[in-house]
DNA sequence: GCTTCAGTCATACGTTCGTTTGAATCATAC
DNA sequence: GTATGATTCAAACGAACGTATGACTGAAGC
């Protein structure tokens, strides 16, 4: 009975999942509208009915799981910094407030489904309008963290921050694109992905490597 | 004179650096063998002549400079463990041997061109194909390098150096594709891609991150 | 000087792409 | 029950895709 009524949230929903899981699958260049609505099962014309290109589709995907993942950080920060009001937080601590989001399964309530993976991707997605949409909604968490990471770390420069960033946000996004090459680069010797274990290890491996940006600031030749 | 006269390896040379460097600004499926033809200034059929396909293509664009740069990456590493026989080189500089090729201008006469950007993109292209012929060219480099990090730091077990790789690469590889989301996390204040100061400073992170893997191993709950 | 053959060229093939259209279908309100 | 507005549907549009074809070009071999 209740399959016989689909509603427009089913047929809306049902095609933000399917381009969600294909977009992370094979990018979004490589997946046709067809493929989405074949997997999707609804028609072909729903998705220039209901968003009105394959363009504004993909904006669409990212904006919402992105904007709640950007929610949850800024409250995990709060929570953070409200803890203890006078000292700075561990660096561990605001490191742990970024990128524990994403590898939360269940996000107020909003299943995360393959947004982690196609969030790995867009980082590295050709395209300029993809990193604008990125941009955007980045900018606040990046000013935020950025500020926070600084008065964790006392002697690490703007400068130092931008580069400990980039490398800090490809060690996340290749471990979240990742498919086949975790297991080829560790020679099968890791543990299946389990989630808490990853994050862990990210958060360490990445405030190691932050703490490793400041310098004493001899001149470099 | 010089240039009424265009030879084969004119041609097939212009049809891969032109492929190259579209590849690399918007990834495989984006560019369309009518823009590398256009821009090579080659007609549309030489590509399926001199190559048989753009799968083969993209293959062939590949190859032509990961050889060399896996070369030139295990020589660097010979020149190390010969230096000090005895002891283990030190882990930072272990490292540079693994991604200094990639930041050198010219390699052995081979004109890197846009590869690094694109050698950052491969690694998170969907396709399994792509996937299967980046492990088969890095299957060696891996383990050798791999060794060579495991006695530079005792107590690295082999799952956390698959750990530590997968960050790695993902941090290399984020900073080679990275086109203006370098500037845009530095606000501004990052210089201008200075090769020398991105691999000094990939070479820290990295090294530290790696360093931050080794744990006492108690049990996890 | 004729043959040979690797290479280049314009052109077209069949397919698939994103998008559009107009009619059919449905729930809701009166 | 009939009108209304939103949604779904099959079908088609023109454009762009990767690939294939066959004629043309030019230097090398004899």
């Amino acid at each position: 009975m209740t399959e016989a009524v689909e509603t427009v949230r089913d047929t809306k929903d049902r095609i933000l999942d399917a381009a969600e899981g294909l977009f992370s699958r094979q990018g979004f260049a490589a997946t046709s509208l067809r493929q989405i609505t074949g997997e999707a099962r609804v028609n072909l014309a729903a998705v220039n009915y209901h968003f009105q290109s394959k363009e504004a589709l993909i904006v669409a995907v990212i904006q919402r799981k992105m904007g709640p993942i950007n929610e949850r950080r800024l409250a995990l920060l709060d929570a953070l910094e409200s803890d203890l009001p006078e000292q700075a937080p561990e660096l561990e601590r605001v490191v742990w407030a970024l990128f524990r989001p994403v590898f939360e399964a269940r996000l107020l309530g909003v299943e995360l489904g393959n947004f982690p993976r196609l969030m790995g991707r867009m980082f590295t997605e050709p395209g300029d309008w993809v990193q604008r949409v990125l941009g955007q909604a980045l900018g606040g968490i990046v000013e935020r963290f950025g500020a926070a990471a600084r008065r964790a770390l006392p002697g690490l420069r703007q400068e130092d921050l931008g580069w400990g960033m980039l490398f800090s946000v490809g060690a996340m996004a290749h471990y979240l694109a990742g498919g086949e090459i975790l297991r080829f680069l560790s020679r099968g010797q890791s543990n299946e992905l389990d989630q808490e274990e990853a994050l862990d290890r990210l958060v360490r491996f990445t405030s190691a490597g932050l703490r490793a940006m400041v310098t004493g600031r001899e001149m470099s030749a």
